[in-house]
DNA sequence: TCAATCCGTATC
DNA sequence: ATACGGATTGAC
């Protein structure tokens, strides 16, 4: 592969002698292509996609060749490539080009975002041929699309993926659906029309069930498992499978919705509202809209999954980007288990000697009931560590800024409530709910709940599930389990009861997403319930007359999320509108700021302090001016690298934090 | 007048 | 990071 030769012997490629590269340099003020000549001799293996090596400002960098032209419109003498690294074409052209779709969207450099796109290269795995990858051996299981039919657009659906037909919809699934099954039907489908398909979880276990779900519809080495777990040879092994074209779908979990497949006729990602889909490397892309920009510019299918429904998800709808796939409410009613509210007593949950006092007597009786039953009951609580947030103390609302609605917090010492966002203090606070000015800060969940539940079913075998060790299942006996969200295993025929405790932890996070990170918490669980007619019961220990806790007992999601969108539309919050945000030390903001051309549109919030000596700035724009303001924030970050300027600022579009 | 050095800027 | 060009300085 070397192009190496005698000095001045080199001699450019007949044709197309030029090669656009993709250099490996993070700076805003180089992204962009750099020409050099093609050897001759490096002629055939100079192919776009190819990682090469150039000598670039007198060093030697890495790149990506990315494409072959005639001409150069450079001015100055082009040297040549220093060496084509392998013939491996690992950038597909789709990938380049969403790459730098992606990079335009979120004001970051191509670089970074190949980066996020290519696994590192291995060279004693790419010189083995790609073998045919594992998976479970069987036979292509059940005819495929039966269980769409549960859906009032689901066989229309399937249809126009069997057609290879460009269908994008918001699927809402139904409680105790076996969603990872549908996932695989609507990828088998589309496989059924010579396309391939891209589906992204959000952890391993979810990923653990699509790829057993997808072997059993497939059959055996027809799609390979891209988990983020895994060593740099077999995640470089499976990315060729993929990238080799030799297998036609891919699951995996954030980082292989950049997975080349041949022929892209669908993508799917579930449970979209997961924070793990947001990407915490530069430029912070989040999944769901890779996958959408993805599926945008190839033409293809998408699937945006869920028992639970974002904001932006309902906004593909109200726009008509994407079609609706729910169940009508009489199926529903035969898969939802029956759901109360109870309230809990504030006073009770914030002293920590009232143990079995969390634990209203509606969530006991359920529980006792279920166990009785001789079913598994799956109990909920909140992980602890969220931020300190305030709220009104009679109603509980959320306390919001006056002025840009950002969240209220407590800085310092002082009694004072202050707006994370813009920074002002809002001294004359009064709930716009109730009126009250009395404030309480929210407090986080406890841990200890495993061992009060021992207490509260004496000779019931009580298990945990949460970061430390996660099950995947529990047999169908009776067993109580207890459950951080986002751990709930699954139960063999479902849990008699579900308990949701601890709710106001979750419900008063100042994050702009409580409630609909709640709801979706919540859903999640519940959907492991049996039917109301099986003897299924969920118990939500919180209060009856919150729009969650309303959306979550008439399993309507889809409620809740045009509500909320609705909601976020009246504050201008995303994805209503759009947010960047900037955050460095003082000088460094403001030289940012001052250089960036931002649109006639932009309204500036802040500062407000941030981590260590830095503080944060936001902007808000329209959502039809995404581009313009990336393009600013983008442009300024080049003017600044330019100048060499050292202290570092960090811009985000749509941060996945904003308190 | 020329060479050594400094500084800013582009990097193909 | 390094390399190059134009400006600047200093010695003859």
């Amino acid at each position: 592969m070397t192009t190496k030769s005698t000095r001045g012997e080199r001699v450019p490629a007949d044709r197309l002698p030029v090669a656009r590269v993709c250099v490996d340099v993070p700076l805003p003020h180089l992204d962009r292509p750099f020409d050099y000549l093609v050897p001759a001799a490096a002629d055939e293996a100079a192919q776009p996609g190819v990682r090469v090596k150039v000598r670039f400002a007198g060093q030697l960098v890495g790149g990506f060749l990315l494409s072959r032209a005639e001409t150069s419109p450079h001015d100055g003498k082009l040297a040549y490539l220093d060496k084509v690294v392998s013939a491996e074409q690992v950038l597909d052209p789709e990938i380049a080009r969403l790459a730098r779709a992606v990079a335009d969207r979120y004001a970051g450099n191509l670089v970074d975002v190949l980066r996020l796109a290519i696994p590192p290269r291995h060279a004693r795995v790419e010189a083995q041929a790609t073998p045919v990858p594992a998976g479970d051996a069987a036979p292509p299981g059940p005819p495929a699309g039966a269980g769409w039919d549960a859906y009032v657009a689901g066989a229309a659906y399937l249809r126009a993926l069997a057609e290879g037909r460009p269908a994008r919809a918001v699927w809402a699934a139904l409680p105790g659906e076996d969603w990872a099954m549908r996932i695989a039907e609507a990828a088998a489908a589309t496989v059924g029309a010579g396309r391939g398909v891209v589906i992204v979880v959000a952890d391993a276990r979810d990923l653990d069930r699509v790829d057993r779900a997808l072997g059993r519809v497939l059959g055996d080495g027809r799609h390979v498992a891209l988990n983020a777990a895994l060593g740099p040879a077999e995640r470089y092994r499976r990315f060729l499978a993929a990238s080799r074209h030799r297998v036609p779908v891919v699951a995996g979990t954030r980082a292989a919705m950049w997975a080349p497949v041949a022929k892209l006729g669908l993508v799917v990602i579930w449970d979209d509202g997961d924070d793990l889909y947001a990407e915490p490397r530069a430029p912070y892309p989040h999944a769901r809209e890779v996958l959408l920009t993805r599926a945008q510019l190839a033409d293809c299918a998408a699937l945006v999954a869920g028992h639970a429904r974002t904001g932006e998800g309902q906004l593909l709808l109200e726009t008509g980007w994407a079609k609706e796939i729910a169940a009508g409410r009489d199926v529903l009613r035969a898969h939802a288990p029956a759901i109360a509210p109870t309230g809990d007593d504030p006073q009770l949950a914030r002293d920590p000697g009232a143990a079995i006092a969390r634990l209203p007597s509606l969530a006991w009786e359920g529980a006792r009931q279920a166990l009785q039953a001789g079913a598994p009951v799956l109990v909920q609580v909140p992980r602890r560590g969220y931020l300190p947030s305030i709220a009104c103390a009679e109603c509980r609302s959320p306390a919001r800024c006056p002025h840009c609605s950002g969240p209220l917090g407590l800085a310092g010492a002082r009694d004072v409530p202050v707006c994370r966002w813009c920074g002002r203090a809002a001294a004359a606070y009064a709930c716009p709910a109730c009126g009250s000015r009395r404030l309480r800060a929210s407090v986080t969940g406890a841990r200890r709940t495993a061992e009060e539940l021992g207490r509260a079913f004496p000779g019931v075998t009580v298990r945990t599930s949460g970061r430390d060790e996660v099950l995947d299942a529990v047999p169908a006996e009776p067993a109580v389990v207890v459950a951080t969200p986002g751990a709930e295993p699954v139960a063999a025929g479902g849990y008699g009861a579900v308990l949701l405790l601890d709710t106001w932890a979750l419900l008063t996070r100042s994050d702009l997403r409580a409630a609909e990170e709640a709801m979706r918490r919540w859903l999640n669980a519940a959907a492991l319930a049996r039917p109301a007619a099986g003897g299924g019961r969920v118990v939500v220990v919180a209060d009856g007359s919150l729009a969650a806790v309303q959306a979550l007992i008439r399993w309507d999601p889809a409620w809740f999320a045009a509500r909320e969108l609705a909601e976020r539309r009246e504050l201008g919050f995303p994805p209503a509108a759009r947010l960047a945000s900037v955050t460095g030390r003082t000088e460094a903001v403001t030289d940012l700021l001052a250089a960036a051309r931002l649109p006639a549109e932009a309204e500036l919030l802040g500062p407000v302090p941030a981590d260590g000596d830095q503080e944060r700035m936001l902007i808000r724009v329209p959502r039809s001016r995404t581009l313009p303001l990336s393009q600013a924030l983008h442009e300024a970050s080049a003017v600044r690298s330019a100048r060499k300027a050292t202290l570092p600022v960090r811009v985000e579009i749509d941060p996945a934090d904003l308190f």
